[in-house]
DNA sequence: TCGCACATGTAACGTGTTACATGATTCA
DNA sequence: TGAATCATGTAACACGTTACATGTGCGA
């Protein structure tokens, strides 16, 4: 007996769409182009990328088109979230942050931060930065162990990029804490 | 006209299987416990990916087993790189750093340092570095300047997950110059 | 004898990459 | 008039994810 998987959930591309939209409706070429061009653009802006991503958002709901072809003006599809979208949107920006996400998909981690601002509570935000700041604790402690016990075994370059991942994580702490105190500072509940 | 493209190249995945082969045979058992525990693992390990990067690399030509069955073991394929394999391999360590290396594929660059220890020379390390240094001082300044310009369009969520990038970068530059030191500090040639 | 670690694989699926394709408008 | 930008799309391909599948050896 087969356990058939219906995969109808949004990719991580999917929510960068989402929270793009969230601020106001964009066609397929400008999302196309703050990939291309804005920091957080390592999600191509490939045609072959975005359009059908366009479209998989649309199937599932989460957002609609309206075409303005008004005098004289090119032939432009904006796309719209709808309220299903936003609470699609929502739901994964305040997810319990796992071990994994700080290990494996941390960059996922502040594409959910970036997004935040007027689609989630004070008490939110904060939990997402004390949970976010536990597991990179953490995780930095068991690379410092791993480093400490593992150090005669490397050479020179393991060790190195050992390094270079402790510095990281550091950089993301020191991050977090700082991050922390301007959400509580910020007067807006 | 069709341009018919054959991908022959090795992924970002076959490099991480070939750099560990370097070091010594492993089987495809040790290969997936290595990526699922190791700092270097948010390259799964699951058998769906590993046995079949295994016999890419294979068709390839750049690696071979042999079976081990001695004496009421448990059957095992052991897998060694081959000199193509480890050509291959170096061709990948000494490729010129480009901008978007930096800026969207930076851990595989990490990567490439880690395997490096005994396949290039001195000369070709420090140059590796240097150009990190070069291209991550470089794009710092242009997030900068995106902060500067940007900074009052945007929201504090946003503001800050720029932020989080600027610091990070900020850690891999102040890291690639405290490697340089050890590498160039480093007796051998 | 039960469960866990060791050990190797296959199949379906969907996504992202790359390349191809077309056409309108603007500006030098 | 030609190039660049705006604008939208399709098709082939291959990789990684997930789930399924099987079997051995060892220790409690």
């Amino acid at each position: 007996m087969k356990k058939i998987k219906l995969k109808n959930n949004p990719t991580v591309l999917d929510y960068a769409i989402l929270g793009l939209l969230q601020r106001g409706p964009l066609s397929g070429y400008r999302i196309r182009k703050i990939f291309e061009t804005t920091a957080l653009g390592h999600y191509s802006g490939s045609p072959g990328t975005i359009y059908p991503a366009l479209k998989r958002l649309q199937r599932l709901n989460l957002i609609h088109h309206m075409i303005r072809s008004n005098d004289s003006s090119r032939s432009q599809k904006l796309f719209h979230i709808k309220p299903k979208g936003t609470k699609v949107l929502v739901e994964w920006l305040v997810k319990p942050i796992e071990r994994e996400d700080v290990t494996k998909r941390i960059s996922q981690l502040l594409l959910r931060f970036a997004f935040m601002d007027n689609l989630i509570s004070k008490v939110q935000k904060t939990y997402f930065l004390k949970s976010f700041i536990k597991e990179t604790r953490d995780y930095i402690q068991q690379l410092e162990q791993n480093y400490n016990l593992e150090q005669e075994n490397m050479l020179l370059h393991g060790r190195l990029a050992l390094r270079n991942g402790i510095e990281v994580y550091k950089a993301n702490l020191r991050w977090a804490r700082n991050a922390l105190n301007a959400v509580t500072q910020n007067s807006k509940t």
